[in-house]
DNA sequence: CACCTAATAT
DNA sequence: TATATTAGGT
């Protein structure tokens, strides 16, 4: 038993990024149709799909925007849907359209993105990793189920195909490590570090090998204040920023906010503490003028 | 309705 | 190319 393998979770990104840290976002780029437009999403109002299974309680998210990490009294703007001026206005309208069909730009999974995803479903378990509940576990602002979904469904394909070849089963095999390239998923998901339980493999027939047990099987109800503050519902605020071009320097967040509190509920004794990421808007890429929406996690890992 | 898979569109 | 969207089934 090596318990050095199951630390693939060594240490969620725990980097309290004070108060002081959240920049005053300015959407300057962003038109305030379009930044209401881009919060149309279903607010998660604390209740988990358990399906059948009485599972304990799931991972809840409590929208619990008021988290102690921000003090009353700071400077601390928790990004206010401020609107400056609308200079620039959506698609041939006029104005102040109704944001209902304007679409969201692609979002781009950057490799801390994926990892996000990949430990929220990890933690999940393969059980309960469904769109709806990552999305929720992720606690990305702006993500959506169908973002989600999209990728999900990639991801999948990435882990079939990886226990394509590396299941041998016995003997001797072995042998070509290296046909299943695609390497446009490969990149990109090859990133990050793949939770042990994704690559097993049911075996029907014989070999009553039993695989590790996942972390994610205990769980104990820790529910969170639930009667906190009614006024606060949903997080209906996107953070959106845009920075102008990241030169050959290095990365450097120029917005920077969190979201919802961190939702402890992990079977394992340890605290996963786990961060929410922020968006980033960037427009103008490098591609033929596509606009894109970036999620900036609130660290590096 | 939410989910999944495959195929297709951008 | 990487995502988004759709179709068809569970």
């Amino acid at each position: 038993m090596r318990e050095d393998d199951s630390n693939w979770f060594s240490k969620w990104e725990e980097e309290l990024p004070p108060p002081e840290e959240l920049m005053p976002l300015s959407q300057t780029l962003i038109t305030p149709d379009l930044a209401l437009a881009f919060d149309i999403r279903t607010p998660p109002p604390h209740n988990l799909p358990s399906t059948t299974s009485p599972q304990c309680h799931p991972p809840t998210t409590p929208p619990n925007p008021s988290s102690h990490l921000a003090p009353p009294g700071s400077a601390t703007k928790p990004c206010s849907a401020e609107f400056a001026d609308s200079s620039e206005l959506g698609p041939g309208s006029g104005g102040d359209e109704p944001a209902r069909t304007l679409k969201r730009p692609r979002l781009v999974w950057t490799p801390q993105l994926h990892k996000r995803f990949v430990d929220a479903v990890a933690h999940l378990g393969i059980k309960n990793a469904v769109p709806k509940t990552i999305m929720q576990l992720m606690s990305v602002d702006g993500l959506t189920r169908e973002n989600v979904a999209s990728h999900l469904q990639k991801y999948r394909l990435y882990l079939k195909r990886m226990q394509g070849l590396s299941v041998g089963g016995g003997g001797g095999g072995g042998g070509g490590l290296s046909a299943s390239s695609d390497p446009a998923t490969d990149h990109l998901f090859a990133s990050s570090p793949v939770p042990p339980h994704f690559l097993h493999q049911v075996r029907p027939s014989s070999d009553h090998f039993l695989p590790f047990v996942p972390v994610a099987a205990l769980q104990h109800h820790q529910m969170a204040a639930a009667a906190g503050h009614p006024q606060l519902q949903p997080q209906y605020h996107r953070q959106v920023g845009h920075f102008g071009a990241p030169q050959n320097g290095q990365f450097e967040h120029p917005f920077l906010s969190r979201q919802p509190p961190p939702i402890h509920r992990m079977g394992a004794p340890m605290h996963n503490p786990v961060q929410p990421y922020v968006e980033d808007l960037e427009s103008d890429n490098a591609n033929g003028g596509r606009k894109v929406l970036t999620l900036f996690p609130t660290g590096d890992d």
